[in-house]
DNA sequence: ACACAAGCGGATAGGGCATTCCACTTGGTT
DNA sequence: AACCAAGTGGAATGCCCTATCCGCTTGTGT
């Protein structure tokens, strides 16, 4: 309620009370879950009832939707800077940025919801924001590495990685089993378009009816 | 049934009355507009009113969403299966190949409505579905011929266009202004992979704010 | 000109969602 | 034990959507 200045920085003013603790872990866990299948547009009332909590609760805790996406995906955007700056100090450059582009893409086709967060700029999100920023910034440095090294290709740019990633959602929110397939034969496509050799293996493809089948069921389109 | 055989038409069994077949002109019309702007999941409501027609009269006409998608694109899908085609006719199979992937995704990018028609399966809509199968078809002889060429490498499979439309679909959802170009860098990095001698010009890359300022307006997620 | 089927659009039922409000409970401090 | 601010859940509000119903209008064949 009272927005005073506090410490600056966006930690809880008080302590909160014992059981208000244990439920906004709930509500966290929770929406984890839900976005994990889901998405980022899974319903704040549904992600209340998934937690067992009041919908006024969530509200209290959260109020606006990106809070809590705040909350629930802080750790695992934290991984993912983690991995760009390991990937960044790897050996070989080039071995890095390959395992690093399959790790975030695998990481996409596990969890709906991280495939959305890494592919939007949450202006308000500071903590989302800057996790991003670094983990961008250690694969620039990467890139230069394994340019250097004569693995990469001179002109691939730092943004081609937002690209792959926006487009590897793409994959993964049209097709539903097979999408992890599906994202791991785009990944091969790819890292072998910004191999300097080109010689990089290819996954195997998708059998047309595993992939039109996953093509059916899409999100609310579905009207009888 | 009937025996008025009238115009090539199959459906409609009787014609429709003359400002009944306005009317639903008009909303083919304005749904054309509002899916290319929107994407599929428009809402019926606010199309019957682009139309500036009751909701009845809209649901009367197209009774199912899809009956109205399928009136809109089933244009857009035949000159889409016309491109393929012709592609498969070329005197270059790799130019033909090239220039026809090249094509579906600019129109993807032209028209968020038909991106999203031809990364879908609708079983029902059997007119779309066999203009796909069609396309598919001389897609796949395409492939044969680009193989023989020695200018498509040998693991290119059929179903790598679809993830290919899949994934231009999602850069195209997820980045606004920017769209066009960062679909170009996507699609000239596919090209390359695709390529046996990976030597494909590459489009530029979109400029980091370009891209992440589009990235911001997310569909519904947007909350405050 | 007239009858009437075809067509029309507003009203309505029914549902989901975000968000706010409020009367009631409860943890923690004294 | 008693107090009360912090916390709670569900009801209420308001919006938008799909889908159907129904009394009125209109094109068209005779």
């Amino acid at each position: 309620m009272d927005s005073s200045s506090e410490s600056g920085m966006c930690k809880r003013a008080r302590r909160l009370r014992s059981d208000a603790e244990q439920n906004r872990d709930r509500i966290v866990e929770a929406a984890r879950k839900v976005y994990r299948r889901e998405g980022l547009s899974a319903s704040m009332a549904g992600i209340a009832r998934a937690a067992g909590v009041g919908i006024a609760t969530l509200f209290r805790r959260f109020p606006t939707r990106m809070d809590l996406i705040a909350a629930v995906f802080e750790d695992a955007m934290q991984r993912n800077r983690d991995a760009a700056v390991a990937a960044r100090d790897a050996e070989s450059a080039w071995e890095g940025f390959r395992e690093y582009v399959e790790t975030v893409c695998a990481l996409q086709a596990a969890n709906r919801g991280f495939a959305e967060v890494l592919t939007m700029n949450y202006g308000t999100a500071k903590v989302l924001e800057r996790q991003r920023q670094e983990a961008f910034e250690a694969f620039t440095q990467l890139i230069g590495r394994a340019k250097k090294e004569g693995r990469l290709r001179e002109d691939f740019s730092p943004e081609d990685l937002p690209i792959l990633l926006m487009a590897n959602a793409g994959v993964l929110g049209t097709v539903g089993d097979a999408g992890a397939m599906a994202s791991k034969r785009l990944v091969g496509q790819m890292l072998r378009a910004f191999s300097e050799s080109g010689s990089e293996p290819l996954p195997p493809a998708p059998s047309p009816k595993e992939l039109f089948r996953g093509m059916v069921r899409q999100r609310r389109t579905g009207g009888a």
